[in-house]
This record gives C-alpha cells, sequence and structure tokens, in this order.
DNA sequence: ACTAGTGTTATATGTATATAATACACTAAT
DNA sequence: ATTAGTGTATTATATACATATAACACTAGT
C-alpha cells in the first residue's frame, strides 16, 4: 500500500480498513487477522496498527476480544452508515472545492462526465 | 479560517490562496499581502506563513522580490493549468474513491444530482 | 499447568510540524 | 543617511507521528 505523506498512516490504514468493509471483502461478523499480522501485511508497526485498530474500535466499526481477536461489527446500521458519511463526505468535499474553484454545477457534470469516459 | 487537524497547516493555506488566485480574487500579477500581515490574517505563526509562500513561490504561483513583496504570477498558462489540476485532481479522487467504496457510474451522477439539489 | 496466539501497554529515538523570539538583508521613500 | 516595511534565516521549544524493542494480560487448545 503506498501511503500519502501528509496525512497519518494510521488514519490511512483506517481509511482502507472501512473501505474493505464497506464493501464486503471484510463481511460483517468476520474475523480480521491479528495486529500482528496486519503490520506486516500494511508494512508498518505494531504500534501503529494497533492505534488504527483500537480507533476503528472507538468508531464502532469493529469490536475486539482480548487475547482471541478482532472482528467487523454485526450491527448492519453502523455499516450502511458510515457507506453513506463516506459518499456523502466524498461528494460534499468534490461539490464544496469545485465551487470554490468558480466551477458551475453544470461544469461539475460535465467534468466528471469527461473524467468517467477515460 | 478553520484547520483541518489531520493535514498540515501550511498546505491548507497554500490551498486557500491558489484558490483565490484561480477565482481571481487574487488577479494576476496583483500584489499579495506581505508574510507578516498575512501570518495575522490567517492566525498563524510567520515562519508558517513564510513556508506556505516559499512553496508557492517553488511551484511558480507567485514571485517574490525581496524587500519589496509578494506577488502573484503573470502567468497565464501557470494559472490555467493550475485550475485544470486542481479540478482534475478532485473529481479523480471523487472518482476513484467512489469506486472503492463500490459505487457505480450512475449512482455516482445520482449521488452527485442529489447533492446539487440541495 | 503449559503454550501459542491474541490484544495491550510502555520506553526510547528520530522526524516533521508549528510556535516563539530574534536577528539579518534588501528596497523605497524621506 | 535614516527609517519603515519588505522577505529571509536561525535557534529553541513543544507536540504529533512512526518506529524499534520489550514487556504485560488474556484466551483457547493441548
Amino acid at each position: 500500500m503506498k501511503y500519502n505523506t501528509t496525512v497519518p498512516i494510521y488514519l490511512q490504514i483506517m481509511d482502507r480498513i472501512k473501505k474493505d468493509i464497506v464493501t464486503e471483502v471484510l463481511p460483517k461478523g468476520e474475523r480480521i487477522s491479528s495486529v500482528r499480522v496486519l503490520a506486516e501485511q500494511f508494512e508498518v508497526n505494531l504500534n501503529t496498527m494497533q492505534r488504527a485498530c483500537s480507533e476503528l474500535e472507538r468508531e464502532g466499526v469493529i469490536f475486539t476480544q482480548r487475547g482471541v481477536g478482532s472482528f467487523v461489527t454485526n450491527d448492519e446500521a453502523v455499516l450502511n452508515a458510515l457507506k453513506e458519511k463516506m459518499s456523502g463526505s466524498l461528494v460534499k468535499t468534490f461539490v464544496s472545492e469545485m465551487k470554490e474553484l468558480g466551477y458551475s454545477e453544470n461544469e461539475m457534470y460535465e467534468i466528471l462526465k469527461k473524467e468517467l469516459k477515460k
């Protein structure tokens, strides 16, 4: 995985895992790899991985059983809300930033259309 | 100005200034406020403001005359390229992230449409 | 009981960011 | 020449992030 240097790695890892959960690459209720394994996979220090996981737990996306492992939440409402929130954030950012650059709504459509044709 | 805690302040300031240049709030060739004044306006330390400005100069967006002040570049090609690059980056990010969340192209249109109706 | 595999915590080190305070270097107007 | 207003540079301090290394705490299977 490539890391953006301007944003903390643990946040980028959280985002990656959230995407995998939302797209059911990691289905609800499923066990996720141990922090040590994940740290190796993400090529990152154990503490950094631990931070990502504990934040994900704090957000309710995963839950943890000490000595056993971590699991994707079973709460479907949480997962639906997560997907909504992530896409909502993306489109809001896109629109507001484009407006700040002086683009009209029609231009936004056109630019999106053009990008998708690639 | 509100700052996002996850990305360096000097980068956020650079982005703000670039937007003002692209939208001609700061027209080409125009003098921009001194680093000291800007530091106060952006409620930031002089050194942080200086970093933002020197990076903007390195990118060719502004140019500086020691003892005199800093000015928006006169090079219209640079300004056009800047706007293109910024909007291109926005739409690319939007599309690729939405894909990673599992949305289809049609869904992207719909979500954008819905957001703009607000 | 033991052990291997979990999550969790702690200490030390290096780097980047941001602030604070101070000084230096140049330009234009007086 | 002096001065006020520019950009520029230096040093010190604090904080967040990431790493390295080591240890602690819990669980399940043997």
